[in-house]
DNA sequence: GGAGTCACG
DNA sequence: GACGTACGTGACTCCG
């Protein structure tokens, strides 16, 4: 220890936040070579760092050391003037990262962060070299940043990191013209576009330099304005004044900022070998790695590109999990250490608690949050008491942070651009803080993460998850809640268990995060997490907030309806059957058919139940001559079923699905649902509306516009073979495309030898089947069983097939292989789909084969959609419009009606060339749109 | 809670 | 040579 900060202490002070802008444009794109992480900024910072750490003892070696980032974007100045820096634009897809890495970087160089809320980094920087020369002591400022050039001084000084020079006065003079103490006055009447500060205008830095050492101050001139000669002068600075002053406000830094460290604590210290060396090697920052360690006198570490058989790193010894270590946060004292921590850590796992599953309807209970392995807390603000009994009372326990007061304590944090923010399935967190106001960014979704490793493999809900790769059963939401109709809402779970489960949750997430992070790299799905799945969380958000508006009393219109017909059609059935028996019940229908009526062909299945599928029910209804009873009740028996599945799924179940509050329904999407890549809409599943029969059409009817809205809907033409034509590298197909021909009459004139103006619409079914086929890892038996026809002639039909494209065998052989091989298979974006029963004995290997031939194909769809979707948001802002719904392959939006054509050009073009520039096809994509007052009209 | 059925792409 | 199959989903209803 030297003792107090004072005489002969040098305390350096490095512009963190802005260092990392400059080098990530100045310095060349660095990534880590095992994985492409981009580290430029990263390690462009270490270096200087080191730089700063080591520099000889001597006259300006740092006895003190710290380095200052902003803490988030708004601060006190935004009160003074709302649109200072208000333009700046958003960091860098790929320097986003680097910001936590560079808290990270710091911290193991033993130095210490600062950060302070609702202050620039530049006011902590003159506040502390305020502190260091009253101190007795100096201070150099590490930036290039002209803001810093006013705090130069006897005793302070800079040093430009880039260019490896000193700033003093000399320079500041060649700057702004002026000596470092006028350069407030300078900047106030130049202003700054990039930063929005007004000035004076028409006067820039040449003039007001000019003006300043003319006058001396800027408040003598703005007192002797009219002693100014030259009109446009005089009158800018005349008509100006406020404003000129608000710029000096703005431009001043703030000297007296709340500090929350001593000079003391800031003492240049050695770095832990071990700590440093750990991230060194994890970031493959090899020279700087052998420069420390010769430094240090340690053996340098030997750092290898890691690659996915490496062995698993330190970092992944297991800490137990325990549930007593976790944190009640009842306090606002409590709160701000947490949130300090979490700003000095730079990331945060976040969870919320709520009474609901439904995101539309939830109340919030509590938050929990993790900053490390082991390390979380819960913020309980909503428990009421009574748990067991019926009626719980409405009270709030006591102890708890009032949600209003924590939201807005957070909310800074939960938006600062520089803290990651870490969640499992984020789109929920993010709807429930959106309804409070708060647009959490930017965020992680382990979630997600798993699904771009682990497609296929697993689901990747948070328990199975927690147990595959944390070997950790979590504690089971029954556990606390129940189960069945006596279940409780979380509102009622005691404070000290909803602690350990909470707070739990959001160590398992942070844990997660830990281990999934570095394997996104190796596994090389960085940019299908990045492009593909991250972005959608919340462009699925907005549009699940949305909803669509249906109307109720057409739906009740046609439930009513529907149960007129239904009861007619039992009646019926049952005068056939000559019994009553529940039509509803398969088992029942068979026994009635087969058994007492005699219809022969009845087929039980493993379960010893009879068949009684559309299939087969449509076979015995051609059985009129031989069983005519049968044939009819068949047939009575698909029309009460058709009916009653448009009833109970769809005119009753959607009129329940309307909010009472919004009048609309919000479905969900399960962006990590399907294994392909495509999404899958739930409660209520607004992916299955009907729309093959005309009786089921009419539901769509039911989804309509607001008034002077439309409805409009554009959908994808033929993707899935326009993209098996090129994925195959099918010429003929190709060009039929390209042509806009018939694709299923081309296919048809092709095999069949029929030209095309001889089509007829059976030859057409035909090929249109077998292209679906092809989609679905054609069979002989499948097809036969589709066209009811001969398996022979099904099969006679393949072989012709793939005679006349020899691609297509190609295509699937080797996707095969490739599955085989490598245990899963890709998409053209990328995407993996793992295959892990593809080397399976028996019957499943069958599946396995078709379902890896059809998900490139299928996957490489719903990743185009996805991209349209994600650049939609831009695309169509500034329009009266939005995205509502989307069904695989079709988009729906609601615009106002005059803006309707500017719509349909906007968002198709976007779907049009949504694999634009990274795939290109060598067919083109051609989206069909529709419009109309409700769906059954745009679709 | 599984099986059967059927709605969609 | 037999085995059973079109690919991907979700919701509703029976029924044990």
């Amino acid at each position: 220890m030297t003792g107090t900060f004072g005489k002969g202490h040098h305390l350096h002070l490095i512009d963190g936040s802005a260092y990392i802008f400059r080098a990530y444009h100045a310095l060349p794109p660095l990534t880590r070579q095992s994985d492409g992480l981009p580290v430029g900024a990263v390690a462009g910072f270490s270096s200087i760092l080191w730089g700063e750490i080591t520099r000889d003892k001597g006259a300006g070696a740092a006895t003190h050391i710290a380095v200052i980032f902003d803490h988030s974007s708004k601060t006190f100045r935004n009160r003074l003037y709302a649109p200072y820096k208000a333009n700046r634009p958003e960091p860098p897809e790929d320097l986003r990262p680097q910001f936590p890495l560079t808290r990270e970087a710091t911290r193991a160089f033993n130095v210490a962060c600062i950060e302070v809320p609702d202050y620039e980094a530049d006011d902590i920087i003159a506040t502390l070299a305020r502190q260091a020369v009253e101190a007795g002591g100096s201070c150099t400022i590490v930036s290039s940043d002209k803001d810093l050039m006013q705090l130069v001084r006897p005793g302070v000084d800079m040093h430009d990191p880039m260019k490896n020079r000193p700033i003093g006065p000399d320079e500041v003079m060649e700057k702004f013209g002026v000596t470092p103490d006028k350069v407030v006055d300078v900047q106030a009447l130049a202003g700054d576009s990039t930063d929005n500060v007004p000035g004076a205008p028409g006067i820039g830095l040449k003039t007001a330099a000019l003006l300043i050492n003319e006058f001396g101050s800027l408040e003598d001139l703005l007192s002797r304005a009219s002693e100014i000669k030259q009109p446009k002068r005089r009158e800018a600075l005349e008509q100006n004044a406020d404003l000129i002053r608000i710029s000096k406000q703005l431009v001043s830094l703030d000297a007296n900022a709340p500090v929350p460290v001593t000079l003391d604590a800031l003492e240049v210290t050695t770095p832990d070998p071990e700590k440093l060396m750990a991230f060194l090697t994890e970031m493959e920052f090899r020279s700087l790695a052998r420069r420390v360690s010769e430094r240090l006198k340690i053996a340098a570490p030997v750092i290898e590109a890691r690659s996915d058989d490496s062995p698993q790193t330190a970092e992944e010894t297991r800490l137990p999990f325990d549930h007593a270590a976790y944190e009640a946060i009842r306090d606002r004292a409590a709160l701000d250490r947490w949130i300090a921590r979490i700003r000095d850590v730079g990331h945060v796992a976040v969870d919320t608690e709520t009474t609901s599953l439904d995101e539309m309807q939830a109340e919030l209970v509590g938050i929990s949050l993790s900053v490390d392995a082991g390390q979380a807390a819960y913020v309980p603000l909503g428990h009421k008491q009574g748990g067991g009994d019926l009626f719980g009372s409405t009270e709030l326990v006591a102890g708890q942070l009032g949600l209003d007061e924590t939201l807005k304590a957070l909310k800074p944090l939960l938006e600062d651009p520089a803290i990651l923010k870490i969640g499992q399935n984020m789109k929920y967190d993010w709807k429930i803080f959106a309804r409070h106001g708060i647009r959490i960014t930017p965020f992680d979704d382990t979630m997600l993460m798993s699904y771009a490793l682990s497609a296929g493999l697993n689901n990747h809900g948070m328990d199975e998850l927690s147990e595959r790769h944390l070997g950790h059963q979590p504690i089971p939401i029954k556990s606390l809640l129940g189960s069945g109709k006596s279940q409780l809402t979380f509102d009622r779970v005691g404070i000290e268990d909803a602690v350990k489960y909470a707070a739990e949750d959001a160590d398992v997430t942070l844990r997660l995060w830990q281990k999934f992070k570095p394997q996104l790299h190796r596994a090389r799905v960085t940019t299908v997490y990045e492009t593909l799945e991250r972005p959608l969380v919340t462009v699925l958000a907005n549009m699940e907030m949305a909803g669509v508006l249906v109307d109720r009393d057409t739906l009740s219109r046609m439930s009513n309806a529907f149960a007129q017909k239904l009861a007619q059609y039992e009646d019926e059935i049952q005068d056939i059957a000559g019994e009553k028996f529940n039509v509803g019940s398969p088992k029942q229908l068979g026994e009635v058919l087969f058994d007492r009526m005699g219809v022969p062909g009845g087929e039980k299945g493993k379960t010893g139940a009879y068949a009684t599928g559309a299939d087969v029910l449509e076979d015995i209804t051609t059985l009129e001559d031989s069983h005519p009873k049968g044939a009819r009740l068949a047939a009575k028996v698909l029309d009460w079923r058709q009916i009653s599945k448009l009833k109970s799924t769809y005119t009753d179940a959607l009129q329940l699905a309307i909010n009472p509050e919004t009048g609309r329904v919000h479905t969900s999407y399960s962006i990590a649902g399907a294994n392909t890549g495509r999404l899958a809409s739930t409660d209520p599943n607004l992916q299955n509306i009907p729309v093959r029969t005309e009786e089921g059409r009419r539901i769509r009817e039911a989804f309509v516009a607001p008034k002077g809205k439309v409805l409009v809907s554009l959908d994808y033409s033929q993707i899935e073979l326009r993209i098996l034509a090129h994925m195959a590298d099918i010429p003929a197909l190709q060009q039929a495309f390209r042509d806009g021909l018939d694709i299923h009459a081309m296919t048809a004139s092709e095999m069949f030898n029929v030209p095309l103006d001889q089509m007829t619409p059976e030859i057409r079914r035909r090929a249109k089947a077998i292209n679906f086929g092809v989609i679905y890892g054609i069979s002989g038996f499948g097809l036969a069983r589709n066209l009811r026809i001969p398996r022979a002639e099904a099969q006679g039909f393949i072989d012709r097939y793939f005679e006349r494209f020899p691609g297509i065998r190609e295509y699937m052989d080797a996707t095969v292989k490739f599955a085989k091989d490598n245990g899963f298979v890709q998409t053209l974006f990328g995407r993996k789909i793992h295959t892990p029963e593809i080397n399976a004995k028996g019957p499943g290997a069958g599946f396995a084969k078709r379902a890896a031939i059809n998900a490139p194909i299928q996957g490489t769809a719903a990743d185009v959609i996805r991209r349209a979707m994600i650049r939609m948001p831009a695309a169509i802002e500034g329009l009266p419009a939005r995205m509502l719904l989307q069904v695989h392959d079709e988009l729906l939006f609601e615009v106002e009606e005059s803006a309707t054509e500017a719509l349909i050009k906007a968002a198709r073009d976007t779907m049009e060339q949504a694999n634009h520039p990274v795939v290109p096809l060598k067919v083109p994509l051609v989206v069909d749109a529709g419009q109309g007052r409700n769906w059954a009209e745009a679709h």
